[in-house]
DNA sequence: GGCGATTAATCCGTGTACAGATCATTATCG
DNA sequence: CGATAATGATCTGTACACGGATTAATCGCC
């Protein structure tokens, strides 16, 4: 009967799990994020958002999708509060009115310019704990966990950012 | 000027970033979760939810939070959701009428039992890109940058499945 | 024994996440 | 040319995330 499956099940440790270590990641990352950028800067997300934005101006929004990880639905909500804070203007492509060309606003560069040293910071003290040793090693597994890369988690280590422009944000 | 400022930018790398990884990390343990639980079953915070009430029946919701790491307003609001699937009951404490004593209903334990195998198979597949003489030091660096342990991503290697019982939830 | 501090939980507002349906605009092909 | 497919974006519905304000119950302490 399902006695066995219940002593499995009361002695598993959700602090063991992969999945559950990564979310606790996550929470610190934005954590140091937020401690470092302050209230008023932008979201974790709208700091992808005005970075690729200003790398890549004239980008449509699946464009930015592919770029940001962040989908198409998401995007859209956000976009919709950005434009309306007019850090993000959008027109329509000429040529194909169906696509926008996105790009910053004075208020949205200067908002990217002013949580910039900030948002490295952070990224900085994401690492913190790990030895210096041993931060290369760290970066090469989350980009392996990511689904970026070979999965060797020792060669690869200081190419973390490597261009791995493939497999990434595909779902159906 | 703004000059070099925008230069520095212009080359950053978001894929190089921590934050990022992290992020991308979660979207794929969570694909993979789904893909194995599936649509009917919990969602992975319902999971931890009534995991963590299966192994501690009465517990309130604070504890609740402690152990899942799920904010107190966003566990009301999924608790709120799973009462009313009859998924988790919820009592006032005799003695102190201001806590719930939460515990899982039969359709709870159900789901609970049905899902566990699935979810398992999902926190397995999340490391099968490292290769298994790496596993035990992902595991090790995940604890580390979701702020558990010391620091020490190598010596507490095997030790994933350590209790770990300490500094974890603060926040404020 | 009553009053202020704590504690448990909810409510409110804002923001992210994502699947599925819909709508408009191009592209394609017969 | 016209039906149809593909593409870019939005809308709807559900779920998670989290800070701050609020409410209710209990505790502490004089």
């Amino acid at each position: 009967m399902s006695g066995d499956l219940k002593r499995l099940i009361s002695t598993y440790d959700l602090g063991s799990a992969p999945g559950h270590l990564i979310r606790r990641a996550q929470q610190r990352a934005v954590e140091f994020y937020v401690a470092e950028v302050g209230e008023d800067g932008p979201t974790p997300q709208q700091f992808a958002v005005l970075l690729n934005v200003f790398q890549n101006p004239g980008m449509s929004q699946t464009d930015l999708v592919q770029a940001s990880a962040i989908d198409r639905s998401t995007l859209a909500e956000i976009l919709r509060r950005m434009v309306a804070r007019e850090l993000v203007s959008r027109t329509r492509r000429p040529g194909d009115q169906r696509a926008y060309a996105l790009s910053l606003t004075a208020d949205g560069l200067r908002m990217l310019e002013h949580a910039f040293a900030a948002a490295l910071r952070a990224q900085s003290r994401i690492l913190e704990p790990v030895p210096p040793a041993e931060r290369p090693a760290a970066m090469a597994i989350l980009a392996t966990i990511a689904g970026f890369g070979g999965g060797d988690a020792e060669s690869a280590a200081l190419a973390a950012g490597d261009s791995a422009g493939k497999s990434a944000g595909d779902d159906a």
